[in-house]
DNA sequence: ATTATTTCGTAACAAATGTTATTGTATCGC
DNA sequence: GCGATACAATAACATTTGTTACGAAATAAT
């Protein structure tokens, strides 16, 4: 598989495989929600194939804020812990093979994972990982321009620039997709005039 | 103590308590560095009294990226975790009394945390909360502007506007200290015309 | 008290970014 | 095939935000 494990979910170094065969399965066609606004969720999912978008909404206005893809973890994941109404939904943008967890037996696996030691520690570092992720995020969003996230994007995961649709990205990196749209245009021309 | 524990380090609501005596003590000035960007953190620390910040050098500008009030923890935790230089330095804004945990103390106390499966439920959650605060902060990059980010922090965290320099501030909103001060100023304008 | 240092506000101009509208192309369902 | 829908590039104009510069107020150091 062609990207960083480290994008999403508690995925990391996949702490969940030695649980595989626990998961459901489910087919989504593309521009599919599994989680709307507002509903509270009561399931996580596992990326099998494809890929998906977390989105907020803000006044009227869709913004991707997450995507994910195959091998990552996918939930609300604060709403799901707490289990209140989801600030924002959860898509696929392809034709997806999902699997997935209700909230019960996802409680069990986490408590069961917990005994074992070494497994506890896979976990809990799945979850540094995660919070690693957020950190550096939000810093490229307070030190970076749109040009320089842009072309992070591009050399630390361009699978993504790949496969989503470009106005996705656009809100994913703050800007409006005419902006990006310059940005590439600019990149383009840099390259071979 | 009038701020939200949800601030920063794996705070949230102390899990660290029942082992507050292992920790060593130190006093600090105002305006001091406790951990220099580039340097392998030894230490993690525990803001007893007064606040500091965290930093990174972008292109010689001095950007804040994260605020330290009394019972946070503070490291560079992704840099302190893998014995790897930290990229940003951390410094104190008010004069501090500061607690500490050198890595090898901090580690055996995690590990025995980890045993005692109420204080590792805590810990876990703690790790949680932390991951949630980065992502809604995130997400508010994406999705707020300026103005309404600057307003945000007056609701939820006023104790930062009270009690940290303006420029300060200004960089942790993503925007020129130029600016901050006219959207103070727009704002006063607003309230009293 | 006096002098540095730090902090904050304001103005004027430059650069970056958003908005709206238009066009062309690809893609999907039937 | 054909119409509907989604997607992307571009232009023109409006708005936001950054930069530089200057001065005033507050604070710290001597």
């Amino acid at each position: 598989m062609a990207h960083q494990p480290q994008e999403s979910g508690i995925a990391g170094d996949h702490w969940w495989h030695d649980y595989a065969d626990r998961f459901h399965r489910m087919e989504v066609p593309a521009r599919t929600a599994v989680l709307r606004e507002g509903e509270i969720p009561t399931r996580m999912f596992l990326v099998e194939k494809g890929c998906m978008r977390a989105s907020l909404n803000q006044e009227g206005k869709d913004i991707t804020f997450q995507f994910f893809f195959e091998g990552d973890t996918v939930a609300s994941i604060e709403s799901f812990k707490k289990g209140r109404p989801s600030p924002g939904a959860i898509e696929t943008i392809e034709p997806c093979v999902l699997r997935y967890l209700y909230k019960t037996e996802w409680e069990k696996m986490v408590a069961e994972i917990s005994e074992v030691p070494v497994l506890r520690t896979r976990l809990m570092d799945a979850l540094f990982e995660r919070t690693f992720f957020y950190m550096e995020h939000f810093c490229s969003f307070i030190r970076d321009t749109p040009l320089q996230r842009y072309q992070n994007l591009l050399q630390d995961r361009p699978y993504i620039v790949q496969r989503v649709p470009q106005h996705y990205i656009a809100s994913y990196l703050g800007i409006s997709p005419v902006h990006l749209s310059r940005i590439k245009g600019r990149l383009a021309r840099e390259r071979k005039p």
